[in-house]
DNA sequence: CATGAATGAGCCTTCATTCAT
DNA sequence: AATGAATGAAGGCTCATTCAT
């Protein structure tokens, strides 16, 4: 904010910028396990120790990435949810969010679809329990406004509901990326759409 | 002859299954990464050494244990399929098996519903790829039939609608069970049954 | 000795000859280190279990092999060194003798020549010795004969003379050997013996 | 500010030599596959993983002393060659200079004149065949001066000549140290010499 | 005599983490 | 802030050897 601070040429904020991005591109390509703080930190162009020096631990570094990842991802789904657009689109919309994420992000996706990775800390399982709190309160919302809509539903529990929206995304999500095949989000959108409105009962 | 055999207090036969047995526990309570050969052997009460007897690497094992699985679980959703039964109620106890198999394995439910574990080998993939498609060819049939028999809609690609139902029932069945809530498993089959049935629009 | 006896299909002494031929044939192709008594059970088609009935180590197995492969060695070149042959054509024998086992046995000629291997117990290079010590005594012996006949130079010390045949012919056969080149062990022969008689110079 | 490097109490590199050194000492007392990484750390009074950030691997760092060696003995070689000294004294210093490296690092001795250790990579073997061949042509570089000289026999092939030579040179170098007797490498030089210019033909 | 399952010490290597500079 | 050398616990795996049958 001072005059000074604006001259250097690597503010600190940069340079964690960096390897968050490094670990971005790292955790997804390799996987928790996989990835290295090597790695990582030859990606960020930085030095190991200097990695160490904004984030405490691999697992600190991996939830910090999770924390910045998730909050855009929740960001956008809130948009579409609180956007003043009808229940049906803002459904599609928010399908479509969701898939553009997990093709995006492969491997973050299945962490958030799936819970998380094994043999990290109760912290960051409780991370992981209130971003998915976080997700699925927002699940519920989109499927509320779309029953009082009279669009959805109404014998059916909303929570139920929200959590098999959330699964067919997830689902689908994460088997497409895997499959490596170029996925047309639009049309895979469509398609979860129309099952998840209208079943696929021949009545 | 093989009256005597059966006297054999140890049978190799039965180590073999010890370890099976060790490795499942092992790797559904720790998975894959975080599982080590040395847990596996002492939860098996054998060196490690035996282990390697049997199973030439870490990744054999696994393997060992994932084609066993997947056998009886493929086994199960086969005699579903092809019992004479009308399509809806083969439907729910599809589901009810997919559901059943993830609440007892839940960390090799994962493995199959999203494709793998990163950091193996090619061989492996090719494996899982070929179960994969086994299953595949099963959730098509069945919903092939449901559509001939004139249950579902014949107005929907019947691959899409396989991989849809595939989805929800596996992010159900993983989600549920991170969840580490003991899960009513019928009254999730006949959720997921309804809302995949006929959807959730109000019409 | 009883009639008994031979009517065994396998006599014990046929079972150890078939295990020391695998064990000729097998730290013959991978040196001490890299054979293991698996893969030389497995070459002799026998359990490992009965390659332990014979010999009560890895080591004392080598160390079986290296005495009946001297040994033979030994026969030879005693039946050059007695043989009624004026002195010149002995040293050829003696010489095409030491080749012809080198090249044959190419992983044992090195452990002639070089005294070893590391990492073995006493008794084993004590062994060694013993041999070591016998071969020289031979070469020592055929020098003698040919310095007595009058053949070979007086003016040099016998014992000295007889390290530097050896160390030739071991030197040349190990590294022809090596050279993995078919070698015209005649032809070597030849070469090795001008040079060692006449030697190099231009006088 | 290179003042202020060298106030360093441990640059980089002096560790590296520490640890060269123990391989050389570890590799020397108990040959490749005796010797482990930890008896090397050890012997260099560093964590294993530290031998590990300068060597990538065992192998890695053999290979790393070997040419560190073999170089050094190549340069003293090699100024024999090509200094002006009459041919035979030049061949007496050639000789002295094998002997002497064979007295100081005998196993590395051994690696060099037997062309190599069971069980290694391609890469090494390919490295060694380098080496192998320099010391060859500096072999024969050596003879064909004296043969150009007069000094030498010109009815001999000039490489069949520098075989032999280095293989006396190798054999006796390497036969004495494994006596364990104390050499006089003077004494052993002038036998050499002896032999190998005038033969032991009494005529 | 012969078998082969079982053992366990020990090896090479990896990698998250620390710390002097 | 940043570096990168150094650490050491831990992991997967090998293989000589044993022993109940």
């Amino acid at each position: 904010m001072t005059a000074q601070r604006d001259l250097c040429h690597n503010p600190p904020e940069e340079t964690k910028l960096k390897i968050l991005e490094a670990a971005a591109k790292t955790f997804g390509e390799y996987g928790y396990h996989q990835a290295t703080m090597t790695k990582i930190a030859e990606e960020a162009g930085v030095a190991k120790g200097t990695v160490y020096w904004y984030f405490t631990s691999k697992e600190d570094l991996f939830l910090g990435l999770l924390d910045n990842s998730l909050a855009k991802l929740y960001a956008n789904l809130e948009l579409v949810v609180t956007s003043p657009t009808e229940p049906i689109e803002k459904l599609r919309r928010f399908i479509l969010a969701y898939l553009d994420f997990f093709s995006r992000q492969s491997h973050l996706g299945q962490i958030l679809s799936r819970g998380g990775i094994e043999g990290l800390s109760p912290e960051f399982y409780h991370k992981m329990i209130e971003w998915h709190d976080k997700f699925d309160r927002l699940n519920v919302e989109l499927i509320s406004q779309g029953v009082k809509a009279g669009a959805f539903r109404n014998d059916l529990d909303n929570k139920h509901m929200a959590k098999v929206l959330s699964g067919v995304v997830s689902a689908i999500g994460s088997t497409q990326i895997l499959n490596l095949a170029e996925i047309d989000i639009e049309a895979e959108t469509d398609l979860i759409l129309t099952v998840f409105l209208d079943g696929i009962s021949s009545k």
